[in-house]
DNA sequence: TGATAAAATTTCGTGTGCGAAATAACTTGA
DNA sequence: TCAAGTTATTTCGCACACGAAATTTTATCA
């Protein structure tokens, strides 16, 4: 069997596999993965579109997109910078904290869950692999 | 550090770099990664729609949407079967033939090159970190 | 200061990806 | 045989995801 094929392959149903396993409990909050991913961020502090669109590793306008819909839902709100009118800033709502708080699915121990059936030594060695394939691989882009 | 964490976003982004790796050998040839995922199984044998989802792990509606893109551009074209009319035949056309057949990204040697890098040791490492993985995450969903 | 460049965000067009509903054709069973 | 169920595919509505172009505002510098 071609290994590279296979990994390819492994990486293609895992990701699908963790984002459905992720959809299952979103569908119960009425949220999607990658709206969950931008509200983590504003758990705490307002960010710009940009800081969001780093920090989540996606585009600006797909991230204008998300925020479009989260505020649909009156999730968070766009407030303009005063002194750099260019800047837009982020703030999600008190309905956000109110609602979601105390969800599993908004904790980072709530991956541990997923991942109990593994041992520490079995995580570290899966990170390891992980980590040695993206570093070659980002190389290349 | 918290690891599941880690782990799913080493996965995103791994799964990132390579469909980006592949997108620019791809956007040589004016295909995109999931028509090529299709083309490929169709290099051999005619099959239906159902037979292609399940073979790529993409819905019906999906795998119906890039044939039709495909069939725009004259790369595929659809057969109703004579017998059964309610089954649909792809086949691949001359110009994939004439157009692609030589071109790397068509062949599965492509991907040893994205991996030369790594020894069969490393690789077969790798594999076996995410099957690990994928065989305890299947049984959740 | 005033044209030009740069920066932050949005809009647009395209291509996924899904599930639910619709369509069309075949099968089954009373 | 014909009504009800099954099967294969398409259509629809939604939410990403991207890059390119447009927009708005600020910075630069001759």
């Amino acid at each position: 069997m071609n290994k590279p094929v296979v990994i390819r392959d492994l990486l293609k149903r895992l990701n699908k596999t963790i984002n459905m396993i992720a959809a299952r409990e979103l569908e119960k909050v009425g949220l999607t993965y990658p709206q969950l991913m931008v509200l983590r961020h504003l758990k705490d502090e307002m960010l710009t579109i940009g800081q969001i669109s780093k920090a989540v590793d996606l585009s600006y306008s797909t991230v204008s997109g998300i925020i479009d819909r989260l505020e649909r839902e009156q999730l968070v709100e766009r407030l303009r910078d005063e002194k750099d009118r260019r800047v837009v800033w982020i703030r999600s709502t008190d309905k956000v904290r109110e609602q979601f708080e105390k969800l599993p699915i908004f904790s980072e121990a709530y991956y541990s869950t997923l991942f109990s059936d593994f041992s520490d030594a079995e995580l570290g060695q899966i990170v390891r692999a992980l980590e040695t394939l993206i570093t070659k691989l980002e190389k290349e882009s």
